[in-house]
DNA sequence: AAATGTGAAGCTATTCACAGCT
DNA sequence: AGCTGTGAATAGCTTCACATTT
């Protein structure tokens, strides 16, 4: 999750699954720390425990890559790395442009993972002609003008949209323009691409909803730590043109007999 | 995707399947623009194409939550509006700490969308004793050594992690600790947590990588932008004990034949 | 006429459990 | 003896298509 999916239906590419792709990344992530220790072989039970996940299922994902492992051994983990991030494609240099400079923006590209593994920040891109040749990140930011020319010189595949959800389909379809095929959108807006645009949406606001409604269920179960005031922000509206309570099928408690205050 | 989700399995709670919850934020989001346009009524025709699903998915999706709609007509728009927050729980006031005000930190702590629907951070909370006391987003950031006061006495359940990977456990325990079960974790890390805690994870990383996959496939087919430069960081590692080529069974070009510069 | 709600079908993903290799 | 790789079984999710309701 935080993370989910937008375009491109959850088909397979070339035969390896989408729930599989998307687990690879964590098995590099732990192979690469394994690497860095110097182990040099680890077992599927070892590697799915610092993974987060399964034993069968990490087995299930690698027969999808081929057979790299050796029975009764496990799997070496140089080479491992090396095959994941070949399928991954880092064994490439990516070039990556983050449009909106603000808050976000900045922490984006300050990040470090983003160099580390073959994603290279070719420029960062900011509406704000006050923001333009201001450092940030050890880059000057440039000016939402330059945009088309910075992907075609870059040659630019992958974008990153950290602006406010009003400006971010504008910007979406003039990466499109321009050439960029892969986008990672933070800003909240669902985003419309055409055939063959990817787009990966990171959403702060979702995220913490799926969390309240788990905490929301545990508060009946155990009685431990439960929100601290119960302030509804509204009562519930009444459905215009509704038939007497009782046809509704609610699982339960529908609208609460008196409104919150 | 962006997202994912760590602990629990995806089992339903109380009948709403795991991927109809995380749909219901974005349904929520979409009536929510629709409320504020003073739209009375939607279709699952046309709320489906803001939300960006299909109809048919939406309508089951729905369906979990009980029979809300008018046959012949469509969904009372405020009257979902309600009902999805409440199955969210965000009728319900949830204070929030952020522990880690880095960049990333500060951005989140400053993102508006966090106060608008039930979130309120409760606290900011950084373990550098220079940044004690500065205001952030109008907030004193805190020192560490108040962790467990600020969750008891703010019954606080969930926390965002936003420090550098190496401190996420140690921050993640002392949290769980303290009473909090509901994490979403921003920093690289996979976190063990005990059951009943779930935690869910934002990771530009991950999503860029599995990005890089789709687009790596694309450069084959289309003659588009490919990658700016073909770099390899560096060539495939001979895995120790290993017979002739030919026995290993990966789909294509195993191992080049010659190592990339 | 229009649009919901939902069984049934189809598809994807996970887990089991064990044959097969080292 | 140990551990991988994988068919088979199970569980979960999506899509279809249409009866049902307004």
């Amino acid at each position: 999750m935080a993370t989910g999916r937008t375009h491109r239906p959850a088909t397979r590419s070339r035969g390896i699954p989408e729930a599989t792709v998307a687990r690879l990344p964590l098995y590099l992530r732990a192979l690469t720390a394994l690497s860095e220790r110097s182990v040099p072989t680890v077992s599927s039970e070892e590697l799915a425990s610092a993974a987060g996940v399964n034993s069968a299922k990490l087995r299930k994902d690698f027969s999808y890559l081929g057979s790299y492992g050796t029975r009764g051994v496990g799997y070496d983990v140089e080479y491992l790395v090396y095959q994941i991030s070949r399928e991954l494609g880092l064994t490439q240099d990516w070039p990556v442009v983050i449009v909106g400079i603000g808050n976000l923006g900045a922490a984006l590209a300050n990040y470090g993972g983003f160099a580390s593994r073959g994603f290279r920040v070719a420029a960062l891109i900011d509406a704000d002609p006050a923001m333009t040749g201001r450092p940030v990140a050890g880059l000057p930011v440039r000016h939402t003008d330059e945009l088309e020319s910075i992907i075609r010189d870059n040659g630019v595949s992958i974008g990153v949209i950290a602006t406010p959800a009003g400006a971010a389909q504008q910007v979406c379809d003039r990466l499109v323009t321009a050439g960029v095929t892969s986008i990672l959108n933070f800003a909240p807006t669902v985003l419309a691409v055409p055939d063959g645009v990817d787009v990966r949406k990171v959403d702060l606001s979702i995220e913490l909803q799926i969390l309240a409604f788990h905490e929301q269920r545990k508060a009946g179960e155990e009685p431990g730590q439960g929100p601290a005031a119960v302030t509804a922000a509204a009562g519930a509206p009444q459905a215009p043109g509704r038939p007497a309570p009782g046809s509704r099928k609610g699982p339960e408690g529908d609208v609460p007999a008196v409104m919150p205050a």
